[in-house]
DNA sequence: ATTCTGTTTTAGATCGTTCTAAATACGGGA
DNA sequence: TCCCGTATTTAGAACGATCTAAAACAGAAT
C-alpha cells in the first residue's frame, strides 16, 4: 500500500545522466548546463520527484528542521510568539518541530532528547519553570546551537524577549499620571526570568516615581487563581488604588475578582495588564495595557537562530523589543 | 565547532559485539540476551548515545513524525486543538511538525510537500478555505496517510471533529426556553464546510422548533468585521431578539458592536457563541455558548492517525465529540 | 595532431541505521 | 562423540542523498 517515492537514481536513469548531476541540479549547482538542467528539471517534475531531507542530511548534516519549545499553548502570547517563529521558518524553508513542556523541566529534557535524534539543526527554547541554569550549556555541548526566547536561564547567550523593565515603566507612569499614588502588584508563584524581570521593573519604576508600594501579591497563572487573588489585595495594609498584573490573563482574572467583591475595576480601582492580548479588549472595562508584540519576538528568535546557524561561532546577540502602552478603560478613574 | 555524535559503531566497539547487537539492544528486541543487553546500556548511558531516527527512518521507513496543518495559530481554538494533538503524539514519542497554511490552499500546498521531503509518517489536517475536493485523493496517492480535522474536503474519510448540527441546537433550543422568537444567524464569509454545517444545523433546528428565521448574516472572521456586522443585523427586516454567532470571537465582536449602536446585549437582545472559547468568560456580559473541547479533538485527531499507521488499510472512522451548553449572562433577558 | 585550457559529468565512498540470511554458541539426547 | 534444536550474534547489503576526486568533453592554441 505505502508507494516508494521516486529516487535520485530513478531520475537520472530516465534522464540518460548520473545520479551525481541530478543531485546538483536538485540543488541548484551552477556547474550543470543549461540544457542538461532544463531537461532534468522537466522529468523530475513529470515523475513527481522529491528529495528525501532526511538522506540529504544523513550526509550533509543539515535537516532543516528546528525545534521550538513552549511551556504552554493555551495562554495566546506564547501561540502568537509560535506564529512568528514558524512564518520565519517557513519562509526560510525550513520545518517547526513543535513541542509543549508545560513548565516541567523533566519533560523538557526529554523533548530535547527527542529533537537530538530527530536531528534539529537547532532550537529556540522558552526555558520551562524550574530549567537549570546549567542547562544551556549541556545544549551547547551537544554541539545544538540554540536561542532562548521569553524566558532565559544562565549566562547571556542568543535570546530574544521583550523590555519588561520598559513596560512597567510605562505602566507605573501612566498610573501615576492617571493621579494614582499607591501601587500594588499582583504577580505569579512561577519563578521565571519574566517575573523577575518585572518586579524589578515595579521597584525600579516606584522608585523613580516616588509612588508608594502598596505591596506585592502572588496568583497561579490561571483566571481563576488571579481571581481569588482580588481579596488579598483589597485587604493590603494600604489600600492600593491600581493594580499592575503580571499579564492580561491575570488582569482579567482580578478585575473578575475585584468585582464580585464589590469593587468596580476602572472607577474604585485602576488595573493594568502586560502583553496587550487581543482579550484585553474584550474584558469589562476594556484592559488598558502594554503591548509586546509576540509575534515580532517570535520572528526576532527565528531570525537569531537563523543567524546563529548559519555562523555559529557568532557572538551572541539579544534582540529585545520595545513595549507599547495601550490604554483602554481599566485605568481611567476620577474622570 | 559542530559535534560528531556518538554511532552505533562506536557503542559496538566500547562493548565488543557488532552493530547488528547494539541495533537489537536499542530496539528492544528480545533476541538478546540479558547480560549483553545489560552491557550495551550501560555503554550507551555512558557515551551518551542518542539514535539517529533520520538514518533509521531511511532503512525502515518510519519517522515517528507527524505534520499538523492548522489555517490560523490566532484563534485559541486552533491552538487548543494543537495542544490535545501535540499531547497524544508526545505521550507516543512521536515528533509535531507544525505549520500554518493561513487559510492559503497554495501555501498548504507547499507546506504539503515540504512535510513529503521531511518524510512524515502521516499529516492531520485542517484543510484551508477553498481547498480542491481531491486534495484527500492526492494525499493518498502519495502514499501518505491522511486524517482530516474541523473542516473537511472530499468524500468522507478519516476525521475528527464536533458535532455543530447539535451545536447549533442546543443552542437554538436554550434560546426559545429563554422566551426568544426571532433568531438571526452571524455566519462568516469563508466557505468551510464548518460553516455549512452550522448553518444547516441552524435551518434544522428553526424547522424542528417553528422559530421565525430572522435572516442570516456574513462577517469577516475578526472581532472588527463582526463589530460592523452590528448594524446588519440590528437593520433585518424581522428585528432578531437573539443572535447565534458562528464562533465566539464573532459574538464576542457583535457584542461589542451592538452596545456602540446603543443595543445591550443581555438584556435588549441575546447573544450566543459556539466554541466556549477562554475568552467566553470575559466578555460583558459573559457569553453563553456551546463548549466543543478543542483538546479533545485534537486527541481524537492524533488517535486516529495513530490507528491508521497502524494498520493503513483500515475502514474510515469518524469521532465526532459532542457539544455541551454553557449557559452565562449574555442569553438571559426578561429575568 | 597534440597539448592545454575550462567546463560538465561521473564513479564510488560515505552518512548511521536496519534488514536478511547465515553463522556461531550452547545444551542435551542418542 | 556427534548431531540437532534453540538461543544469540553477526557480516554485509540496503536506504537515498551528497561529497570527493577524477574523468570526459569541448574548443582554442600550438
Amino acid at each position: 500500500m505505502r508507494q516508494k517515492r521516486v529516487t535520485l537514481e530513478e531520475i537520472a536513469q530516465a534522464a540518460g545522466v548520473s545520479r551525481a548531476t541530478v543531485s546538483l541540479v536538485v540543488r541548484k549547482s551552477p556547474l550543470v548546463a543549461d540544457h542538461t538542467r532544463e531537461r532534468v528539471e522537466r522529468i523530475m517534475a513529470e515523475m513527481d520527484y522529491v528529495r528525501d531531507i532526511g538522506a540529504a542530511r544523513l550526509r550533509n548534516n543539515s535537516s532543516r528542521t528546528v525545534g521550538v519549545i513552549v511551556p504552554n499553548l493555551v495562554n495566546s502570547f506564547f501561540t502568537e510568539f509560535l506564529s512568528g517563529v514558524e512564518d520565519v521558518m517557513a519562509q526560510d524553508d525550513r520545518v517547526v518541530l513543535l513541542a509543549n513542556s508545560r513548565d516541567d523541566p523533566w519533560r523538557q529534557d526529554a523533548i530535547l532528547q527527542r529533537f537530538r535524534g530527530h536531528g534539529v539543526d537547532g532550537v529556540i527554547l522558552c526555558p520551562a519553570v524550574g530549567t537549570e541554569p546549567q542547562l544551556p550549556a549541556r545544549i551547547a555541548g551537544w554541539g545544538m546551537p540554540l536561542v532562548q526566547a521569553l524566558r532565559e536561564v544562565g549566562p547571556p547567550l542568543d535570546f530574544a524577549g521583550a523590555d519588561y523593565v520598559a513596560a512597567v515603566g510605562l505602566a507605573v507612569r501612566h498610573l501615576v499620571a492617571q493621579g494614582c499614588s499607591r501601587l500594588a502588584f499582583l504577580s505569579v508563584t512561577a519563578r521565571t526570568s519574566a517575573r523577575e524581570e518585572r518586579l524589578s521593573g515595579f521597584a525600579r519604576a516606584l522608585a523613580e516615581t516616588g509612588i508608594t508600594n502598596a505591596g506585592v501579591v502572588e496568583a497561579d497563572l490561571t483566571w481563576e487563581g488571579a481571581a481569588q487573588s482580588a481579596a488579598q489585595v483589597l485587604a493590603l495594609g494600604t489600600r492600593p488604588d491600581a493594580v499592575l498584573c503580571f499579564n492580561d490573563v491575570l488582569a482579567a482574572g482580578l478585575m473578575a475578582g475585584l468585582r464580585r467583591a464589590g469593587c468596580e475595576p476602572g472607577r474604585d480601582i485602576a488595573v493594568v495588564g502586560l502583553d496587550d492580548l487581543p482579550l484585553a479588549e474584550l474584558t469589562h472595562p476594556a484592559l488598558t495595557s502594554v503591548a509586546m508584540d509576540a509575534p515580532r519576538i517570535g520572528r526576532n528568535a527565528a531570525g537569531l537562530l537563523a543567524r546563529r546557524l548559519a555562523d555559529p561561532a557568532a557572538v551572541p546577540q539579544r534582540d529585545i523589543v520595545a513595549p507599547r502602552l495601550v490604554v483602554r478603560d481599566s485605568s481611567f478613574q476620577k474622570v
